[in-house]
DNA sequence: CTGAAAGCGCTAACAT
DNA sequence: ATGTTAGCGCTTTCAG
């Protein structure tokens, strides 16, 4: 039988109140009964029961996070930082993947808020969050739009694609694909086709788009992607994400004459294992705290109104 | 203000009682009121509160996963494969890394008692665990030995040392490092590194052993292993780990005669990113399903004794 | 500065 | 088959 705060007050023989009031530094509280109650709670190896609080006030202090999965080293990377700086702030995170199944979205969604979470994050790819009338309930999206009323973040994928096919071009390289991870429409990963394209359509190039799906598991794309090599020659192979560009890269390495390959995302964990690999570095860090702060301020204050977007610049590796 | 049993109550014109009654499907309720519930519950938009439920009952229905990082392919795998099949025991997962930094260990471990999960499923280096009175607190290990009373999830680690050597035998390589990502005692991969001896000391052949810090990260590994290759040469580098194994591998694929590298764990990640990288396969997903089997178990019955090792078998890619 | 008591939303006896 | 009621452990007025 786990130890309560009654225990924890009678022990320290105070009133449960007066340890609820040391437990949260709220009052006024003599240094001696603080004392006491500090010396009964360690004894009796007290953990404050957080169903109990979070029914009692408003302030749950836990947030939901709603990734597509943890496969991608971008969303690893990316909750790590989320929870960091939650942390921080002292909230807690709870963590949903969905793959981008709308119903997982769904049921993860009732989930959180079963669980009275204060806010969510995410970067799920499905319109489901679009029907919900849940506009003012604090919502923090990466890169992703679902509404005006919703915050997004991303990076500047018009832009980087447009890096990426600037190098592409000064590689001389004609021959050129665009693989994205995505059909998706909504999607950000269309900024960086449209990037990439309004620069490859000013000169002689010959390029190619083909959009795998991006729900699929590693396995499928790999075999799409085979099929799509062992049919067609290219000399540039533009990927939407990095976990594609990776892919691609497990055929292509050990060709004669392989093509360049290049990526979008930049993780750490990408960038250190393949630090060969072109690609576009988004400030993984910095967004994740952005996003956190920006939940915690609407939570503060659910009436102030935020910008549509936030958008990050980006770099170059190499 | 959210919607609560109360409103659903007042709503279908029935007792809060029968709500929940309808809720948890629990004891006798006419076709008709439950009808009249349901109406109510989608009409107003209701979700439980599970706090409120927590409170209540033991059955909390959240269970507590501490991992050391999500940045190793293996760790998000094995959640992904957690987080699967207690989902269909219509348990919650709650995630926390610790980087294996003791502190946060232990303010996880306060941190999920204090969420009243109903067990622990962790890979945690530190010996924290052992100090607590948890000796039936369930909780499952994967790939560590924390006491006699809490069940371990392993692969054969001994055995998968030995096939590796075998192969670096067969292949006759003669100069050897073993590079373990590890200093940790408790840690099994020093299980793998026995095996590996144990068949290289009957050869005649150079073996080497270094040891990484488990903890520290990416970067601070990589620097430490240009340093070691720049100064040594050799015809082979038997990893413990496959993070370890890409890292190294980061540096030699571009020389001229690279060693042969190996790793260790098989994540479906790494296979499909470096299908041709030698190393040994765990059955990740039967694995965490047996830690969730196990643990799920034990919740329920306390007392019963388990095993205080599960080995599963291994095999070799290529 | 501290205690008594109400109540957060829900479940589980106990009645009916 | 349904309603009444007593808590679960905690925070928070309101008294003192």
């Amino acid at each position: 039988m786990p130890v309560t705060i009654k225990d924890v007050a009678k022990s320290a023989q105070v009133s449960i109140a007066t340890v609820s009031r040391v437990i949260n530094n709220k009052g006024y509280i003599s240094q001696k009964t603080r004392k006491k109650v500090y010396q009964a709670m360690n004894q009796l190896h007290y953990t404050p029961n957080i169903a109990a609080r979070k029914l009692q006030s408003k302030h749950t202090a836990t947030i939901g996070v709603i990734l597509p999965s943890l496969d991608n080293p971008l969303y690893s990377e990316l909750f790590e930082n989320v929870e960091k700086y939650l942390a921080v702030a002292n909230y807690q995170t709870l963590l949903c993947t969905s793959n981008n199944q709308p119903e997982r979205e769904q049921k993860y969604f009732s989930l959180l808020q079963a669980n009275q979470v204060e806010g969510i994050i995410t970067s799920s790819h499905s319109k489901f969050f679009i029907q919900q009338d849940l506009n003012n309930y604090p919502i923090i999206c990466f890169d992703r739009s679902i509404s005006k009323n919703i915050p997004s973040v991303r990076s500047n994928n018009y832009l980087g694609g447009q890096k990426i096919a600037k190098v592409i071009i000064h590689k001389n390289k004609k021959n050129i694909l665009i693989l994205s991870g995505s059909k998706e429409d909504l999607n950000p990963i269309n900024d960086r086709i449209k990037g990439m394209l309004s620069i490859f359509q000013n000169v002689d190039t010959n390029v190619q788009t083909i959009a795998l799906d991006f729900d699929s598991s590693l396995l499928v794309k790999k075999l799409l992607i085979q099929k799509i090599l062992s049919t067609h020659h290219f000399d540039a192979i533009c990927c939407t994400d990095d976990l594609t560009a990776l892919l691609v890269l497990s055929f292509t390495k050990s060709q004669n004459h392989p093509p360049l390959i290049t990526g979008y995302d930049g993780s750490t964990f990408v960038q250190t294992l393949f630090p060969d690999l072109l690609t576009v570095k988004q400030p993984i860090g910095p967004m994740a705290e952005l996003m956190c702060d920006l939940l915690l301020a609407k939570i503060q204050n659910p009436q102030q109104n935020f910008e549509t977007e936030y958008v990050f610049p980006i770099s170059l590796t190499q």
